[in-house]
DNA sequence: CCGGGTACTATCAATTTGATAGTATGATCA
DNA sequence: TGATCATACTATCAAATTGATAGTACCCGG
C-alpha cells in the first residue's frame, strides 16, 4: 500500500500531474463515452459491443474496455459456453456515469443543427478571412 | 444553402456517419474539456490558455480553438492592442456547455480515490490473471 | 475433419499529437 | 537607430496513437 493521496498534488484540474485531470482523460474520450453508452443499456460481450459501436477497431475496442476494467468502470466476465464468451458490465461506480453521459449526448443531438449551420457558415467564410494581421501572409510554396 | 438535415441519417449515435457523432467526439476530447473549462471563468486570450492548461502545446491549442470556434462554440475577436492580441469568448451555445462539463469534472474529483485504488488493485493483479482462456499463452519473443 | 463463431492479439501503415523553433508586427528601451 | 520583447500563432519533424487487416486458439456442429 502505497501512501500516494496523503498529499494531494494541487486541486487543479488544469495543472499536468493533478491526479483528477488523468481520470478525466480517459472519461472525456470518444470510444469511452459511446462504449459507455452501450453499456448503460444493459450487459453485452465483446462482439456485441463491435457491432454496436460502429466503426471501433478491435485492438480499440480492447484497449478502451481494459482501461475501464482498470479503473473499476466495467466487469470482464468470463462466461462458459461452448465458444467461450465473455460479458462486460457496468460495476456501481460505472453506472454513475451514465447520468453524465446521457447528458453530452443528448447535448450534442439538441444543438446538432445549430452546431453544423456553424460549421458551414464558418467554412464559407473560410478564404476571405485574415487571421493573421500581424502576419503579412503564408509564402507560397 | 445545402438542404441536408431534411432527411435526418439515423437517429443512431452509434453509427459511423451520425451527425451527432460527429459533434460528440469533438466536445468527447481531453483539451476540448480543459480548455471549455477555462473559458467558463470569462474571455482569455491565447497566451492566457496555453499558460492556464499546462501541456497543452500551441499547435493543439491553436487547432482545438479554431475547430471550437467554427462549431460556434467560441468567438475569436481581435484586440487591437500594442502586440496584437487576441481574445476567445465563450458563444451562448458554448456557455451551455458549462453545464453539462463542469459534471464530469466534479465527477472525476469526487470518485479519484475509486478509480485510483481500482487502478492499482489491477496492475498488481495483472501478471497473475490469464485474460484469454481459449488460447494458451502469448508467444515467447 | 472442415468450416464457423468467439474474443481477442500482431503487425504495420496512416493519422494525430507533441516538442521545438521560427515569424511578422509594433512598442519600448538603450 | 537599432536591439529586444511580447504576442499569437505556423512550420517542421519526430514520436505516439490509431486504424485496417490478418491471424490465432478453442470448441462445436455437420
Amino acid at each position: 500500500m502505497t501512501e500516494q493521496h496523503i498529499a494531494t498534488p494541487e486541486r487543479n484540474v488544469y495543472a499536468a500531474d493533478c491526479p483528477t485531470r488523468q481520470v478525466l482523460d480517459q472519461v472525456a474520450h470518444k470510444w469511452t463515452v459511446l462504449i459507455i453508452g452501450i453499456l448503460c443499456e444493459g450487459p453485452h460481450r465483446y462482439g456485441q459491443i463491435a457491432r454496436a459501436v460502429e466503426g471501433v477497431s478491435p485492438r480499440v475496442l480492447s484497449r478502451t474496455l481494459r482501461d475501464l476494467e482498470r479503473d473499476g468502470l466495467v466487469r470482464r466476465e468470463l462466461l462458459n459456453a461452448s465458444p467461450p464468451a465473455v460479458e462486460y458490465t457496468l460495476t456501481p461506480l460505472g453506472q454513475g456515469l451514465e447520468e453524465i453521459i446521457s447528458p453530452i449526448r443528448d447535448w450534442a443531438e439538441r444543438h446538432l443543427d445549430e452546431i453544423h449551420g456553424a460549421r458551414e457558415r464558418f467554412d464559407d467564410e473560410a478564404g476571405q478571412q485574415d487571421r493573421t494581421p500581424w502576419q503579412r501572409q503564408k509564402p507560397m510554396p
